[in-house]
DNA sequence: AAGTCGGGGAC
DNA sequence: GTCCCAGACTT
């Protein structure tokens, strides 16, 4: 991934697309906008970390309210910053908020360190982005931002393949977007890059026909805006383990139990699991003294949406078996009852019906 | 590079 | 239910 961005668009033919559109339809009249302080961003942007604008703006109204500027907030309890901070989460966040307040005071004589974008990152919770957006929009100066709304937007612009959290995309994706940022209407282009993916290019249904670059965008030429960005790697699944106790009475019949009425397979009737055959052992010897084990078949896989259950079937032969109880019942496979059966269970059944014990298939 | 932090919206 | 959101920080 050493390849240079190629841009789609000349700088100042993006900048001037992008802010006609924003005059027309951007948003004006969000809270943190009609009186930018570089300490109203910073709360906002703070507040607006992973999370959505409908959801911050009460917050930030409450907020706002009791500590109106850094120095009442440099000067408040920590409990009662988080008190605040109470429903909106990543309250590491709101713990951030209150040290970096107290380095503004103690540190900066009051004022934030605009003037350097290195010093803006360097304090609590405030990142690379986050430093370009106060720095932006309170100040009008050039700063970068790559939020997001930007990763989303550019990476659909280019086609650019892979997903933003590896290192070389997320470096790629900020040579975009400091190749579009303007020198001027910086807190209007920085607002306007993040309307245009909030509103816009969204992430599930973007409103392509609207779009100022539907001419330009590569993902949309493709058809494929959805792809971009490339969704973070799904990790494999994890495996568990567990023996079903197929056991079987002189009639041929297979002992079932029902399942938690809540809960994996919840209120079906499967095999009795066990994750240890010394477990599975232990359960015969009190309730089936005497059965015999045969030997176990090929263990099979089944895919849950969040784990693969690699199951062994274990054959076991019983004479009898004295109160099964409600929740277990002999099953006959040539002749089943009308229950609900976990999948694997019903495939294992199902082979039993049409072939031997001695002579065992897999399901 | 991967894990952690969180409540809520969209689907 | 899953996936993601105006990311930053820790390990």
């Amino acid at each position: 991934m050493t390849d240079t961005p190629t841009p789609v668009l000349a700088p100042t033919a993006f900048q001037r697309r992008l802010l006609e559109w924003f005059d027309e339809h951007g948003r004006h009249d969000l809270p943190w906008q009609f009186w930018r302080t570089p300490y109203r961003v910073w709360v906002s942007e703070i507040m607006l970390q992973q999370t959505q604008v409908a959801t911050v703006i009460p917050y930030f109204e409450r907020f706002m309210a009791r500590f109106p500027d850094v120095q009442s907030l440099a000067a408040a309890e920590q409990d009662e910053v988080l008190h605040l901070w109470t429903g909106l989460g990543y309250y590491a966040r709101g713990r951030n908020l209150h040290k970096a307040a107290r380095v503004v005071v103690d540190e900066h004589g009051g004022e934030f360190p605009l003037h350097s974008l290195e010093e803006m990152a360097a304090m609590p919770g405030i990142g690379r982005s986050t430093a370009g957006a106060i720095v932006a929009q309170s100040q009008g100066r050039r700063a970068v931002i790559l939020d997001g709304n930007v990763k989303r937007s550019l990476s659909r612009l280019h086609a650019v393949p892979g997903w933003p959290g590896r290192v070389a995309v997320e470096h790629r994706l900020w040579e975009l977007a400091e190749h579009y940022t303007p020198h001027e209407r910086l807190a209007d282009y920085t607002q306007a890059m993040m309307d245009l993916g909030a509103t816009l290019c969204r992430r599930g249904t973007p409103e392509c026909g609207r779009c100022p670059f539907n001419d330009v965008c590569l993902a949309h030429a493709r058809g494929e805006e959805r792809r971009f960005p490339e969704s973070k790697p799904r990790k494999a699944l994890p495996t568990r383990t567990t023996r079903m106790l197929l056991l079987r009475d002189a009639r041929g019949r297979v002992l079932l139990e029902q399942r938690p009425a809540s809960g994996l397979w919840g209120g079906l009737w499967s095999l009795p699991q066990f994750d240890e055959a010394a477990a599975l052992q232990a359960w015969l010897d009190v309730h089936a003294p005497g059965s015999r084990l045969d030997a176990p078949r090929a263990p099979f896989t089944h895919v849950f949406s969040h784990f693969r259950l690699e199951i062994t079937p274990q054959p076991a032969r019983v004479e009898r078996l004295d109160s099964i109880g409600e929740t277990r019942r002999w099953y006959d496979p040539d002749n089943p009852d009308a229950v609900g059966l976990a999948a694997p269970v019903k495939a294992l059944l199902a082979s039993l019906a049409t072939f031997t014990l001695d002579t065992p298939p897999g399901p």
